[in-house]
DNA sequence: CTTCTAATCTTGCCACTGTCAAGATAGGAG
DNA sequence: CTCCTATCTTGACAGTGGCAAGATTAGAAG
């Protein structure tokens, strides 16, 4: 379904973008370990050798894939902040369900965001994105503390970094609730004790 | 180098223990992204075909190493608990250092034990493995809680597992320190704030 | 409008992978 | 000693990413 233009036409038109798009499908139906250029390829209705004038190598087009997902995430933490009003711990909050929810939303893409291919943020671009990302809550734990050592808010901003990004990775790999009991929404469960990681 | 038998015997002796060996070197070196049966093979001196007798397919040999490496981490856990003396907290602490040290100096396996493959924690063994990595993480968080109903101490438990797991994942693929400003040992920085994280 | 250049796409190839099937070898039970 | 069975080898197959050479066409240059 969705963009497999198969028109006469020799020259497709917009390769480029149906391939990123047949990838992304692709990623989400198989995940990325039966990712594959090829199939992408023949989603687009193309050979197979039509990619490479479009993207280097494989690992360029989950490149871009990974950069278009940071991109979407940045805003996704942006709108939640500013959806949400109160206290400035309340909107950390909601980007910490926010970081969760969109990791569970596109696994595949999160992975790639991160432990994309070899070398990780390696593009400019997403290295823009993640920079922006880590700018973004860092605000918010720096409105949340107060005025501090900015020694002190990176170390806490990376904390509650590590806290969401852990509960994120865990969720998408183990079925987080390893232990016997397992609540009904274990993301919530942990993110309650959010605040606590803000105190000295 | 290492177990790279070469005898002139037609059977090896021992295929299975000189495969996972070589797989395991072969992570190391090269990483999960370009691990290849074949060359587990080669290494092991032996046809591309033999160690289908051993492993009934390439994710099986990485099962094999994945619950190697929990039933390691799982030890060394143990081991971080057991020789820390004090409070439940230091050792809890302790135990947290462990786990990520544990995954820095094993970056490979450590991805194949939680990410493993497509189904994570399917082998019995790794469960086994696993839920005993649970259960001392959730004593220590116990001990450290003192008499708390079971709920709570699941639920802070979980925020333990994922402020540490976020930390090693983050330091393994992203060389953490996003913000920038890093310091001289971003673990430490982040897991001070760990006991914060056990406060209502 | 014609021509021609450069971008785009196809076909065909290479080395490599994991897995299967069939034959070679040898260790050990009887 | 014989024979059975586990182990290992050789050879094949479909699939992959990447490269090279040719086909096609869009669009600029004249």
């Amino acid at each position: 379904m969705a963009v497999r233009k198969q028109s006469k036409t020799y020259h497709h038109g917009d390769l480029r973008e149906a391939l990123v798009l047949a990838a992304i499908e692709l990623l989400k139906e198989k995940g990325l370990s039966s990712f594959t250029l090829r199939e992408c390829a023949r989603r687009a209705g193309v050979s197979h050798a039509a990619p490479a004038h479009h993207f280097a190598s494989a690992a360029d087009l989950l490149a871009e894939i990974a950069a278009r997902g940071f991109e979407r995430f940045v805003a996704a933490l942006g709108e939640a902040a500013d959806e949400t009003e109160g206290t400035a711990m309340a909107r950390l909050a909601a980007m910490g369900r926010a970081y969760v929810a969109f990791a569970l939303a596109n696994p595949a893409v999160y992975g790639l965001m991160f432990r994309g291919g070899a070398n990780p943020l390696q593009s400019p671009r997403l290295k823009t994105a993640a920079t922006a990302a880590w700018q973004q809550l860092s605000d918010a734990v720096a409105a949340v503390l107060g005025p501090k050592r900015k020694d002190e808010v990176n170390a806490k901003a990376a904390a509650v970094w590590a806290l969401v990004h852990g509960t994120a990775t865990l969720m998408l790999d183990c079925k987080l609730p390893l232990g016997p009991a397992r609540s009904s929404d274990p993301v919530a469960q942990i993110l309650s004790s959010l605040p606590g990681l803000l105190r000295p």
